[in-house]
DNA sequence: CAACATCCAATACATGCGTATAGGATGCTG
DNA sequence: CAGCATCCTATACGCATGTATTGGATGTTG
């Protein structure tokens, strides 16, 4: 597996990554197709010729991360990937340019990132109503669940401001997560899945 | 204190809501003078007579919440207002508009947005230490208390769509406000601070 | 080698935008 | 009533943007 440069990948993928590095930072409408071809080191024209629009280019974000986002979760649960380091070391490095777009997708109005709320909202809500039969408002508990998740995502920039520290750095990383544990009854998680965030946390955090 | 109705406002007040309500669904950029010269019915020249530049209206909008908001906590918190209906009422009524113009100026990178963000650390910081004088990472704690609770505002959208009724109606604050005390450990609200919380929303819940 | 598809740059064009400017209507003040 | 400030509209201008079009360079295929 090598490592995966920027000059290695194709101009459409260049063109690509650098789009959704503009679109997080700035919106897609602030974004220019001249601003994101002078990023990407190509001409605009080009731009043009790989997705056609710029509505089109967007979706082609959207596409790119849900597929992403799916085979990363199906490969870290299903598959047991979530054990190996090099798994983890590889999502540290890929994921957060898109999980930034995902949060900025979120806010902007883009029909797939709000489906991919919807669908962690089940999920969620199926986790929880397994964990208790109870007539506990299973729904609003998940939907604020993964608000609140979700909600640190849109928020890194002042979260990491806020800590003196990249959330997406290692140490920022490991000081949020810790504080989420602190923070959220541990019957919600699952006693057990609780226990295993946090000793896989504290593992990860003796090899820093 | 009659009922203000949006003709009753002078026209620089008018634009001024408008353009919050615009900014705040479609973000500043994609926003246009003419559209919330249209939106208000003015022209568009009278909006850059009241306010000069679009920066310089974004730049008002901020210095509206900013002020509204301060305005609201004091006199909900130092004041003993927050038992009387009326003006739990008036809160209900003419808050929801800014709350939503300040979660996508938290995104939208708004330095008076920022500053709030940060006051609210600080303030949430010194809330946790007060309570817990253990050398817990009360920094970090803070920081993620108030960007999941920011976050709900931000994503008020996609909570809204995901419980099925508006955030910003009895029924759907009631819902978050009661999944927040059930997901949340009650020592980081404080106790006592908690339980009234609690005996709050269910007393409002006894109205509805 | 010829024909062609693909990748890429350069130019051109129409549109929508923020803003500057000029002028009209209204109400207040001396 | 005269002068003036304020509120408001209409028009115009310069600029940036999305996109269409044209043409060249490169590799691929028959």
């Amino acid at each position: 597996m090598r490592p995966i440069s920027e000059e290695d990948l194709t101009a459409r993928a260049r063109i690509r990554d650098v789009a959704m590095a503009l679109f997080a930072e700035q919106g897609v409408k602030a974004t220019t197709i001249r601003g994101i071809a002078e990023a990407a080191g190509v001409s605009p024209g080009l731009v043009q010729h790989h997705f056609g629009t710029k509505e089109q280019l967007r979706q082609a974000c959207d596409a790119h991360v849900l597929s992403y986002l799916r085979e990363q979760v199906s490969a870290g649960v299903t598959g047991n990937e979530l054990e190996k380091p090099e798994f983890v070391e590889n999502v540290h490095r890929t994921a957060p340019p898109l999980m930034k777009y995902l949060g900025r997708a979120l806010v902007d109005g883009s029909p797939e990132a709000a489906a991919m709320f919807d669908e962690l909202v089940r999920v969620t809500e199926e986790s929880l109503a397994r964990g208790d039969h109870s007539e506990a408002d299973h729904r609003a508990r998940a939907t604020v669940l993964t608000a609140m998740k979700l909600g640190i995502t849109v928020l890194h920039e002042h979260v990491s401001r806020a800590l003196g520290t990249d959330l997406y750095a290692p140490q920022g990383a490991l000081r949020v997560g810790k504080a989420q544990l602190d923070l959220m009854r541990p019957e919600f998680l699952g006693r057990e899945l609780f226990e295993r965030a946090r000793s896989g946390l504290e593992k990860y955090e003796g090899r820093q």
